[in-house]
DNA sequence: GCATTCCATTGGTCTGACCACTCAACCACT
DNA sequence: AGTGGTTGAGTGGTCAGACCAATGGAATGC
C-alpha cells in the first residue's frame, strides 16, 4: 500500500488563501471592508460555517476586525488577546522571552537612530510637548515617546514589529521606564551626538 | 446616550479561554488529546460551530493538530508558523517592500555585531570553511553566510524574522551579493574592528 | 429641515444532518 | 490459539437553514 502522505486541505484553509489573493488583487488597505460572509459563500462556494472558521482564525491573529451590522474590515495590527494566548505556549522555551526583549531593544535603538537622521529637532520638539501634556501612566508615556520616534523613522514595518513585541512583553514583564532614560536620550538628540545612541543602549537600562 | 464602549466577548473567545484553563489545569503536554468537539459542546454549553471556530483559530496558529476520526491534539508550539502567518498578511501591503529591505538590512547588521561580540574568531573560521566547500549559487552562499552569523548571534527570533524577510524579498527582488561585501565583513572580523561594522552598512552595498 | 420609524443587511449563534475516516471489539474460519 | 475480515461507535469536516441583535440608510411624518 502506497502511503502518499497527502494532507487534504480543509475548506477554511482555502478560504484564507482566496481571501489573501482578494486582498492583494484589490489592494485593500487597513480599514477597508471585506465582502460579507454571505457574499463570500457565493463567491467561494463553501458554506458559511467554513467561511467563518477562516475569518475567526485571522481575527484571532488580529488581521481583521468585525462589526455586527456593518461588516468585516481589514486592520493593521493589534490583538492583545492572541498574544496572551500565545504567550502561554511560546514560553515552553524560556529562551524566547530573552530573545524578544533583546530584539525589541534592538529595534528601539535603531529606530532612534533613524529618527535622529531624519528629523532630529522635530523629534525633540514633540517629546517636549508630550512631557508637558502627559502626566499619566508610565506605560502610555513610554508608548507616546516611541510613537514620535517611529513617526520620524518612517518605517511602518519596524513600528508594527515593535508594537507587537511591546504588547507581548506586557503579558509577562512589568516594564519599567525610568525618566532618566528618556532624558538621557533627549539630551543626546539635543546635543547632536549620534554616536551616543549606541552607548546608551549598551548599559542595562532601557 | 451613554456609549459605554463595551465589547461583548464572542462565544469562540470564551471557548479559547476555557480551553486554555483546561490545558493548564490538566497539565496537558504536546501530543496529548483534547476533549472531542462534541464533548466540549456539553462541557462549555456552546454550539459545535462556536467550538470549531475556536479550534480552527488555534489550529491555524499551530497550537493544536486535528486528525479525522481520532481527535484534537496539543502540539508543540512552532513559532515560525505564527510568524510566517503574520508576515503573510503584513508583507502584503505594497508599501512595505522598501521597509522590508531596510529592516532586513538592519537585522543583518545587528546580527553581525552580536556574532562579533559572541564568537568573533569562530565565525571567521566557519566562513572560511564555507568559502572552500561552497562554489554553488550565490543565493545559497548568501544564506550559508548568515546562517553562521545567526548561529553565533544566539537569537532564534531574530533569525526567524530574517529568514522570512529573506524569502519574501526573493519573490520580488533579485538579490545581489557581491563577494567583495563578504570579504569586507570578514576582514573587519579578522582585524577586530567592531566599529567598522556600522560603517560597512552605511554604504549602498550589501 | 429635522427627528422618527422602518427594514434590509450584517455578523453571532445554534441546531441538526450527512460524510469520510479511525479504531477497537467482535466474529468466523483455519 | 491465531488469523483476518466485518461492523459499529466515535471523531473531525462540511453543509443548509434558522433566528437573534446591531447597524445604517431610506422612507416617513412633523
Amino acid at each position: 500500500m502506497v502511503m502518499t502522505s497527502f494532507r487534504k486541505t480543509k475548506a477554511y484553509e482555502n478560504v484564507l488563501d482566496k481571501l489573501k489573493n482578494y486582498i492583494k488583487e484589490n489592494e485593500l488597505q487597513p480599514g477597508d471592508r471585506l465582502p460579507s460572509e454571505r457574499e463570500l459563500v457565493d463567491q467561494l462556494q463553501v458554506s458559511r460555517s467554513s467561511i467563518r472558521e477562516g475569518l475567526r482564525a485571522i481575527e484571532l491573529l488580529g488581521l481583521i476586525e468585525t462589526k455586527t451590522g456593518e461588516g468585516t474590515f481589514l486592520r493593521s495590527y493589534q490583538s492583545y488577546r492572541t498574544l496572551s494566548l500565545l504567550a502561554m505556549f511560546i514560553f515552553q522555551d524560556p529562551n524566547t522571552k530573552i530573545d524578544i526583549l533583546e530584539v525589541k531593544r534592538l529595534i528601539e535603538k535603531e529606530a532612534l537612530k533613524m529618527a535622529f537622521a531624519s528629523d532630529r529637532l522635530g523629534v525633540v520638539e514633540q517629546w517636549e510637548e508630550i512631557a508637558q501634556v502627559k502626566n499619566g501612566q508610565t506605560i502610555s508615556k513610554h508608548r507616546a515617546f516611541y510613537q514620535v520616534v517611529f513617526q520620524s523613522a518612517k518605517n511602518d514595518l519596524l513600528e508594527k514589529m515593535w508594537r507587537l513585541m511591546d504588547e507581548f512583553v506586557e503579558t509577562f514583564h512589568v516594564q519599567q521606564y525610568s525618566d532618566r532614560f528618556y532624558l538621557k536620550v533627549k539630551n543626546v538628540f539635543v546635543q547632536d551626538h549620534y554616536q551616543e545612541i549606541e552607548k546608551i543602549f549598551e548599559t542595562a537600562e532601557g
